[in-house]
DNA sequence: GCATTTGTAATAGTAAAACTATTACTTTTG
DNA sequence: CAAAAGTAATAGTTTTACTATTACAAATGC
């Protein structure tokens, strides 16, 4: 995808910051080398003071941005949902055929990320690294229905949302359309996790075109099976 | 399942504990009230301190059982896998047609847990929660790979190889048995969190028999697409 | 039978992480 | 150009995760 967008602004929960990083030089600072330490130390290791160091700036700085790092964590994810949800959008524009679309959206889903450059301080390649190891922490938690409530998942709903119509207009009758769209999400990024750590528990390697040709062979046949 | 098997033993990885939690009454102690308080606080807020108050013992006496709070959670899981394997070599036994038996483990993976008495220290009802909300935690970390040479997921590793020997029964010829064994095991716990806390982005309700079906419907569909 | 070793647990720490209060400086705006 | 608002640095506190040391009890050896 190239930069035709200029400067797409993606919509975020607003309550998941403090002051908006998008806002700022120093809050688009945050934002890149937040996504680069992550990815290098995994979210465990990460802190604020590390941050600090990594951009010139005492942590307290980085507490007027974001509440704490689980925040920052929500922003980014909720970031990268919403930014495969224009992808998403823009590969099955203008695609009349429904099997075609969910081809399509698979593909979009599916695909490995190279840098985009309609986000110049975001690099998307290492934000999806962040999503596929990191991603569940964020809504694994006990305030997973307050934080629902405050709409911090909204990104990932609108995403499966609109997974979910494609399915629908495949097969009107199909009764797990909300399932099959998450376990798409999650276990696209969960194969692609053990492919790289845990090799022995999948047959998928590091190459996209056998997730992409195992999920399109398991939606079609789900959504068309006894149909 | 009745406790017709007696004082069953699983066996966890060595490496996994400083000291047999199973060989002395304040371990056995230490997993019923490890299980107890994760499930009720959640991983994150648990802490050796508050386990310590709550059998009545300094946290320094967990460590001599637990090198860090990390690894009892993977001795859980571990636990919490092993026994799954159990119930379902149990559930295939004597059963003849390898579709039946796939349909067996199926029940006996998706079924929620209701206390077993064979492991009278263990609530595997509470065990199966923490499985569901925390086990991810165990593995989507920087450390995996070291770990995995440790032989820290062997028991999740054995289960998924169950599986895929029934696959393999059912169609030698079907190019993912592994990604879809680990996808049932993955999907099957996403799925109930998500019914539980996030119930817009899944058609799965409190109801066992809806998992069961869609699990029914995938596997077999995928197994036997294009045979 | 008593000394030695081994097992077990309590006290009292340390280091780092997570987060906050206060102050100072800088920019905006009426 | 003064008041208000925005921004960032210093210097904290509290909690968590983990450790070193000591004390006591049980088992073992000669």
């Amino acid at each position: 995808m190239h930069s035709l967008l200029g400067n797409l602004k993606l919509q975020i929960p607003e309550k998941l910051f403090v002051k908006d990083p998008d806002s700022s030089d120093l809050g688009k600072r945050i934002l890149t080398h937040s996504i680069i330490l992550i990815e290098s130390l995994g979210f465990e290791n990460f802190t604020f003071k590390k941050l600090g160091l990594e951009i010139g700036s005492p942590e307290s700085t980085i507490y007027r941005y974001f509440e704490n790092k689980h925040k920052l964590l929500l922003y980014l994810t909720s970031w990268y949902w919403g930014w495969l949800e224009y992808k998403v959008v823009f590969a099955t524009a203008n695609v009349e055929l429904a099997q075609r679309q969910l081809e399509n959206a698979i593909c979009a889903i599916c695909e490995t990320v190279k840098q985009d450059q309609n986000f110049s301080h975001i690099n998307e390649e290492l934000l999806q690294r962040i999503v596929i190891s990191e991603s569940s922490k964020a809504f694994l938690t006990k305030e997973i229905e307050q934080e629902n409530k405050d709409g911090f998942f909204k990104s990932y709903k609108n995403l499966v949302e609109r997974i979910v119509i494609i399915i629908r207009t495949l097969n009107p009758n199909y009764p797990h359309p909300k399932t099959l769209a998450s376990t798409l999400l999650e276990t696209n990024h969960m194969q692609k996790f053990f492919g790289s750590h845990l090799p022995s528990i999948t047959d998928i390697g590091k190459d996209d075109e056998q997730v992409i040709s195992y999920f399109k062979t398991m939606t079609l046949s789900m959504i068309n099976y006894g149909k």
